[in-house]
RNA sequence: GGGCGGAUAGCUCAGUUGGUUAGAGCGCCUGCCUUACAAGCAGGAUGUCGGGGGUUCGAGUCCCUCUCUGCCCACCA
């Protein structure tokens, strides 16, 4: 039975099949061993998303760029490994679930660290695949065989390892700094973290009594709520207002206690009042400061920032409670004032609460020593980045880069492996759990109850997943991986610790063959395309307080992913943002809609061809490997009886020619373009050729051929043709629409394909001599003489169905005359006369090439044929006169290369006759 | 404060190392239900390439400058 399509492409109808058929056969997996060692690898990690995620329009950007090119470089017989997984998203998740305990009356303090670890990973087992079942959904190429969590033991035992070394090697250290304290979340973040805000905001300037004089010391300040946590006041040393007062001391309003003056050349007389406050551990500038004049350092706040006891009789109030209070009494003070001051806010990137910055005991990486290999990393050209000006912003941000806060007063995530003595106050830092305090070897040691940043874990990922600290067979064969595609939003998150580990961890594993390892082979990553951001259509960011998010879900339910995907990869040029259009997608349905119809029109045709029930099947002419003449001649391997094909020569039809010519050269330009990571290119370029050459004219033209043929042979030939040049189409279209082309191409197989999937086939390649210049040239003035045709007949008003003779004036008529049958089928003509003069009055149209009219004894519409004319005749003048100017220039002629030269004259020739032709055609109209 | 982008047709965007007539999709106008497809076919209109200056035989493309706009980084209270 020949398999038929329904009518109406319907993707619903389709996609959940595959989507499902390509995780059940494990069609993606991809064996450590057992490859061919010459086998190029291409191996990527998909950026983990979080647990609590929920997939956005940014997710299958990203996705649907990889799955492009995991699925290009599969095709290409590239050993392809994509590995997919969740991140533990320490922070979100932990808030998420203690948003669910709240709704419950309850909360992680009243349940315990373990009890509430218990329950989030419940949370985790129930919700925690969402995002990956929606991924299943897109038909990504993953290898689902190798999916992780972040917090699977393997991976847990990586970070602990990874600490561990660290800490041994002295670049882990523990101590109290001031760190950014988000009130909300009640732990510390990191600089990268917080996000900064311009605000409106106010500047207090404010009388510290100063000691033994009744005179007052203004000192301006945003923050009046840290004065109880002031030590000093600073001026610069040389202001000479304040140089009387070095060695004074002021008393801070509300609790009198009394600080110094100091000089500190950080100051800037020009701010404020030239007098700073000096609150060590609420300011890291002040810290800096304290540190250099040795002053002590007063908390004045708790974790959920409310004043402590230090602050008198504000004690307990909120922060900016107190702030109000505190302005509110020094209203009418002398010399205290207010004015408007817009300064930039730390915010805390998850809460958006106004980052505390707090002096605390904390973990800290020392960052220099592996900031200097990512450096030299990317210096040395071992990583590449698209688009290019990314490097810059990566070095920019490594040299100037901080040491790193990775401790979090969180319950979820990992523990940090380090345990305190009760005894001698020490530290233990192991690998697993020790018996014993391993300074004084008391028993009385309790593990440190701080996790580990997320980005800690993240950022081991390229070595873990594939087993590190063991050395695997796994991390043999895919380490480094080859390609990293992601946001600029995680460069400095994830990217660049990823490879700072990457470079310092991976240089100790031996490479497979047991030579050293050299920085080359220790990146985590060859590549790095970084992404733009999909934006809504009127090009806002999508947030959910602006109700603007588009859910992929939703519009891929509606428009199919194939649909989806084609948009991405077309509105994806690297550097700008994306606007993403529905109407677009509509397009792109229609694009599909387009390629299931031509398949019916294909199944239809090879029912006609080779009647039902002689079990004919078109074999898999692979014209990737083969030469364009060989495509056709290609025994059907399917069936041994198969009709003799027609040969084809110099003189097979110009179409044929043309369109195989066609097909090697989009070829050619859609695996340049992934080269380049130029999805938009590599879309455009099939997208023209399957529908405005395959589609518009070569399916056109087969049609008719097979319908007017005399003989077998001659319906054979179109059809075999254009079969093949279908299937090929449908292969080089796959990485992008994965669901219709597979669906489609079981099909063409009948139950019976050469692989259990089309991505499992070769994708098309071409070499320069599959490409017929000369095919291409002729077809294109054929198309010429054909599209002139048929507005002339627009012009004249010839009914659609009618077919009229035509006129033609050329010099050289070799190409229309040998491919006459095809100009009068496209064009409905009857006759072609070639003329020395074409006779006045009828509708016609001027080529360089040639004129033609056609005849039609409705006279034109003689107005309506003068404004066309005219206006055309102002538009060559116009260029007639740039290209005289320019061949009149003795600068030019000498200068300029001579293919150039050349090309000016021929057009400048070409526009005498286009001139010539049109004045003619003007004065042969009736008179207005 | 430092750095990086963007400004091309009504809309969203391409435009390779400067080189002949600046392109695409959508939208718009006209005519067609031609048995693959009206989610279609055929034909058509549309641009002082943000402003100004410069380099060059030649600039959408390179340089300077201005205007508008987006983003990243940053410890000035």
């Amino acid at each position: 039975m020949p398999h038929e399509l329904p009518k109406a492409y319907d993707p619903a109808a389709i996609e959940e099949h595959w989507a499902e058929y390509w995780v059940r056969e494990n069609l993606f997996h991809a064996a450590a061993v057992g490859d061919s060692m010459a086998q190029r690898n291409f191996t990527m990690l998909l950026p983990p998303p979080n647990v609590t995620g929920r997939l956005h329009m940014g997710h299958m950007l990203n996705q649907t760029e990889m799955d492009i090119l995991a699925r290009w470089h599969r095709m290409r017989g590239d050993r392809t490994l994509w590995v997919p997984g969740t991140d533990h998203a320490g922070i979100a998740t932990q808030m998420m679930v203690e948003r669910q305990l709240a709704s419950e009356k309850t909360s992680r303090q009243k349940l315990g660290r373990e009890a509430f670890l218990e329950r989030v990973w419940k949370w985790k087992e129930q919700y925690g695949g969402a995002i990956l079942e929606q991924m299943k959904r897109l038909g990504v190429s993953v290898d689902w065989s190798r999916e992780y969590f972040t917090m699977d033991a393997g991976l847990s035992r990586a970070v602990r390892e990874a600490f561990v070394r660290l800490h041994e090697q002295g670049l882990i250290y523990r101590g109290a700094y001031i760190v950014n304290w988000c009130p909300d979340c009640q732990t510390a973040i990191s600089d990268l973290e917080v996000i900064h805000e311009e605000q409106q905001g106010k500047l207090y300037t404010i009388p510290y009594e100063i000691v033994g004089s009744n005179e007052s010391l203004l000192v301006a300040t945003t923050r009046p709520e840290t004065m109880f946590g002031d030590v000093a006041i600073a001026v610069h040393p040389i202001d000479e207002r304040y140089r009387h007062l070095q060695g004074e001391s002021v008393r801070v309003p509300f609790i009198g206690r009394e600080i110094p003056i100091v000089a500190d050349p950080w100051v800037s007389p020009e701010f404020g009042t030239g007098a700073v406050k000096i609150t060590p551990a609420h300011d890291p500038n002040d810290y800096a400061v304290g540190q250099r004049h040795k002053l002590q350092s007063i908390n004045i706040m708790d974790e959920t920032a409310h004043l402590n006891d230090v602050a008198g009789t504000f004690a307990g109030l909120d922060r900016f409670e107190a702030r109000k209070r505190i302005v509110a009494e020094l209203e009418g003070r002398p010399g205290y004032s207010v004015k408007d001051h817009s300064h930039a806010v730390g915010k805390c990137d998850r809460s958006k609460t106004v980052v505390e910055p707090r002096l605390s005991t904390q973990w800290f990486i020392k960052i220099q020593p592996l900031a200097e290999k990512a450096i030299a990393a990317v210096d040395e050209g071992h990583i590449r980045f698209t688009p290019e000006q990314y490097r810059k912003t990566y070095d920019e941000w490594m040299r100037n880069i901080h040491d790193w806060c990775i401790s979090r007063q969180l319950w979820w995530g990992h523990r940090i492996p380090a345990w305190h003595c009760a005894a001698c106050d020490k530290v233990t830092v192991a690998r697993e759990a020790p018996e014993a305090c391993q300074h004084c070897q008391s028993k009385a040691i309790s593990q440190e109850t701080d996790v580990l940043d997320t980005w800690f874990s993240s950022g081991l990922l390229p070595m873990s997943v594939f087993g590190w600290p063991e050395q695997t067979p796994d991390l043999a064969a895919f380490y480094p991986t080859e390609l990293l595609v992601t946001g600029f939003d995680i460069l400095f998150f994830w990217v660049a610790r990823m490879i700072m580990f990457g470079c310092h961890f991976m240089l100790d594993v031996p490479m497979p063959d047991g030579s050293p390892r050299t920085l080359k082979d220790a990146v985590p990553f060859r590549e790095v395309y970084i992404h733009a951001l999909v934006r809504d259509a009127e090009r806002q960011k999508m947030s959910k307080t602006k109700g603007n998010v588009i859910d992929p879900i939703e519009i891929v339910k509606r428009y199919g992913t194939d649909a989806v995907r084609f948009t991405l990869a077309t509105m994806a040029s690297p550097g700008t943002d994306i606007a993403f259009s529905e109407a677009r997608t509509e397009g792109y349905r229609a694009f599909a809609n387009k390629i299931w119809n031509a398949a019916r029109f294909l199944f239809m045709q090879r029912e006609r061809v080779f009647p039902a029930g002689d079990g004919m099947i078109l074999g898999s002419i692979d014209l990737a490997t083969v030469s364009r003449d060989q495509a056709v001649l290609l025994p059907n391997p399917a069936n041994s009886t198969a009709p003799k094909q027609p040969e084809t020569s110099d003189e097979s039809r110009l179409e044929d020619r043309w369109i195989l010519s066609r097909l090697y050269s989009t070829a050619n330009a859609v695996n340049t373009a992934l080269d380049a990571y130029r999805f938009d290119g590599a879309a455009h370029a099939i997208y023209q050729f399957f529908w405005g050459d395959l589609c518009d004219w070569y399916l056109e033209l087969a049609k008719l051929r097979i319908e007017t043929a005399d003989s077998e042979e001659e319906r054979l030939l179109p059809f075999l043709l254009f079969s093949n040049v279908f299937e090929s189409s449908l292969r080089m279209l796959s990485p992008f629409m994965p669901f219709i082309t597979e669906e489609i191409w079981h099909a063409f197989y009948d139950g019976r394909p050469p692989a259990r999937s089309i991505a499992l086939m070769p994708y098309p390649v071409s070499a320069r001599k599959d490409i017929d210049e000369k095919a291409e040239a002729q077809m294109a003035l054929l198309q010429s003489l054909i599209v002139s045709v048929r507005a002339a007949r627009k012009d004249a008003a010839v009914p659609e169905r009618e077919s009229v003779p035509i006129l033609l004036r050329t010099d050289d008529a070799t190409v229309f005359e040998q491919n006459l049958s095809t100009i009068q089928r496209l064009a409905r003509v009857t006759t072609l006369e070639v003329v020395t003069k074409l006779p006045e009055g009828l509708a016609h149209r001027a080529t360089p090439s040639f004129d033609v009219a056609v005849v039609y004894e409705k006279p034109v519409d003689a107005t309506a044929e003068r404004e066309r004319l005219t206006k055309e005749l102002a538009k060559l003048q116009k260029e007639k006169e740039n290209s005289d100017r320019q061949l009149g220039n003795e600068a030019f002629l000498a200068k300029a290369p001579a293919p150039v030269v050349e090309g000016i004259r021929r057009r400048n020739a070409e526009l005498t006759t286009l001139l010539d032709r049109t004045r003619d055609a003007l004065d042969g109209l009736p008179p207005a």
